[in-house]
DNA sequence: TAAAAATACTCCATAGGTATTTTAT
DNA sequence: ATAAAATACCTATGGAGTATTTTTA
């Protein structure tokens, strides 16, 4: 009757966009090349074709084939937890994890809940704070796992996860006074974001005032709401209230900021353990970059016609080559293609 | 490296459970009863057993089977909606479908939504009314899909989805005066959940007052909210503000209710489409409810000692008989036990 | 021409069917 | 005694490997 997906052709999916190749998928799979070959074959087949479509030496994402992987993340995640909670695999032991702000939400919060509630002689100390003090605590070995924008000037560190766009948010009813200094809401130093943001302003001439300085994401999204001024952040960030502000106001556009993924494996903490915990993170940060908030409401702006689209979210590989590039063929409602190789 | 459930187990598994026998689930599952019980068993292996433990003829679900069952139909529940989004099963027509406030909510409308996306040539109307008024709608042949909780007082109408508990909801703060009467916050006639509430007061011979009726659920719980009075729903009302009113305050228990699903299959929509429709909103049903808010908050009363635990969801088979039964052996903090056969 | 993916072909692991035994009411 | 599940055994499907061909930068 009902048709079945099987988890292990999506866990070979999600590699392949992972690694960029189906050869070095087939390394991580530890299988043959001709394997991955077949299996992604059969993915298209049930699903009736239109998944990759051929670029080049290699082949690229459809649109089709970036909403699968949306599903294929999210129902490989329900799986690894699935089965971490049920396989007693007698794991014991501390991991620390640190995160930046913007990551320590809802669906990461409760993943740590679970995993407590699933395994008690598991501790996991979590510390909230700004990107580079993430990146700081990681390099002096007080964190076993960190999740942080990297520093757009300095080297990639750690696996990159995602690309997130930047951009300019406000309150619905936010009124910018032409004329007067930009009101920002900001994180205080040492932010990555208030680099980018001032560095952009100061590109352009643009002279602003700190509205707002917090050191929660919860002050910053408050006084945004509130009107004090407006702010930067991801898309995910956008509610009901919190909008974005539309490109004609003549804002300076916003760098992508790549989001990556730190572990030591050597530290104090059981090393299996500490991929364990990294893996499902990792899952729950990459399901939560795709889950979008797809109010058909109008921006901000004079004309405040524009209604925003989804988040511009590019996964990388390992070299740092974005495979995901959005605004290509077939662009439909979620976003365009992404090439793989 | 990974592990994988597979889903066609976790679908057996799942008629295993609904359907209460190994033989039936066999022939739902157009399989063999050998198969069945191997399915079981893989999926036994895989977990590290305790899934199921032998009750007399038959088996019943232990706790981490229990566990498992929620796990399975949120995986089944994805995999449905990704293959309904991709599998261009050019589905057209309308679907009429009702239901009762309680499962107005927000997944139920995600799913609405993401079925709207997928298939733009599917239209569905929903309807949100009270339970009777859906079941008359209904029977009138106004509804294709109807789900309602049963009025316990008639026929079993409609297969059973799910028993759920009924329980006396207040706000946090609410402070219940001694002697006065009781003020209920309560739908008008005519409703189910209100018919059992007066009727277990009378009985037990409290006098009460309408101190809110609203038509609107929500109206309802703002209400309650809001302090006027103590009301009665299902646990997965509970939040942060709305508590459940300590059992030791004297208030009458209430029954179980079942919740059913009615399906017509003949009316002027197409069949297939119904089926489908009906499907994915069955699954959400059964993953919301399985859904809790898991508050480790004090309940209201006069102790407030009592952390209330996980709603009792009890599933039901086709004959009625309760194939979950809570409270009972290897009792875990998520409820107990199942008997399937 | 060199890389990556697709194809051809073989093999074997295993899931499911049929037949039978075990278990519990 | 009967209904249900477990076991035994067999068969066949199909997934993965090795070897080879095709593709394209």
């Amino acid at each position: 009757m009902a048709k079945h997906l099987e988890l292990d052709v999506l866990r070979t999916f999600e590699a392949v966009v992972r690694e960029g190749s189906f050869a070095r998928a087939a390394e991580r799979m530890c299988l043959t090349a001709p394997a991955i070959s077949l299996q992604m074959k059969r993915l298209d087949a049930v699903l009736g074709g239109d998944v990759f479509y051929k670029d080049g030496r290699g082949k690229s994402l459809t649109d089709k084939g970036q909403r699968l992987l949306e599903h294929a993340r999210r129902m490989l995640h329900l799986n690894d937890l699935a089965l971490s909670e049920f396989t007693q695999t007698n794991f014991r032991g501390r991991v620390r994890l640190g995160v930046a702000q913007d990551f320590a939400e809802g669906a990461l919060i409760m993943l740590l809940r679970e995993i407590q509630d699933a395994h008690r002689e598991v501790q996991i100390d979590l510390v909230v704070d700004l990107n580079r003090r993430i990146h700081a605590a990681f390099e002096r070995g007080e964190l076993d796992v960190a999740i942080a924008t990297s520093d757009p000037l300095g080297e990639p560190l750690g696996e990159s996860l995602l690309d997130t766009e930047l951009i300019w948010i406000a309150a619905r009813d936010f009124k910018l006074t032409p004329g007067a200094p930009l009101p920002l809401v900001l994180f205080p130093e040492p932010c990555i974001v208030r680099d980018i943001v001032l560095r952009a302003l100061v590109e352009h001439g643009i002279s602003w005032r700190p509205a707002c300085v917090s050191t929660s994401l919860e002050g910053l999204l408050s006084a945004t709401k509130a009107g004090l001024g407006i702010t930067v952040r991801s898309p995910q960030q956008l509610t009901r209230d919190l909008v974005k502000v539309s490109p004609g106001l003549g804002l300076p556009m916003l760098p992508d900021v790549s989001v990556a993924m730190r572990i030591n494996d050597n530290g104090p903490s059981s090393q299996a353990l500490t991929r364990h915990i990294a893996e499902l993170v990792r899952n729950v940060v990459l399901v939560e970059a795709a889950r979008v908030v797809r109010p058909l409401d109008d921006v901000v702006g004079h004309d405040a016609v524009e209604a925003f689209s989804v988040p511009k979210c590019a996964v990388k590989d390992d070299m740092g080559q974005p495979i995901g590039r959005p605004d290509r063929e077939r662009m439909g409602s979620r976003g365009g293609t992404a090439e793989l190789a």
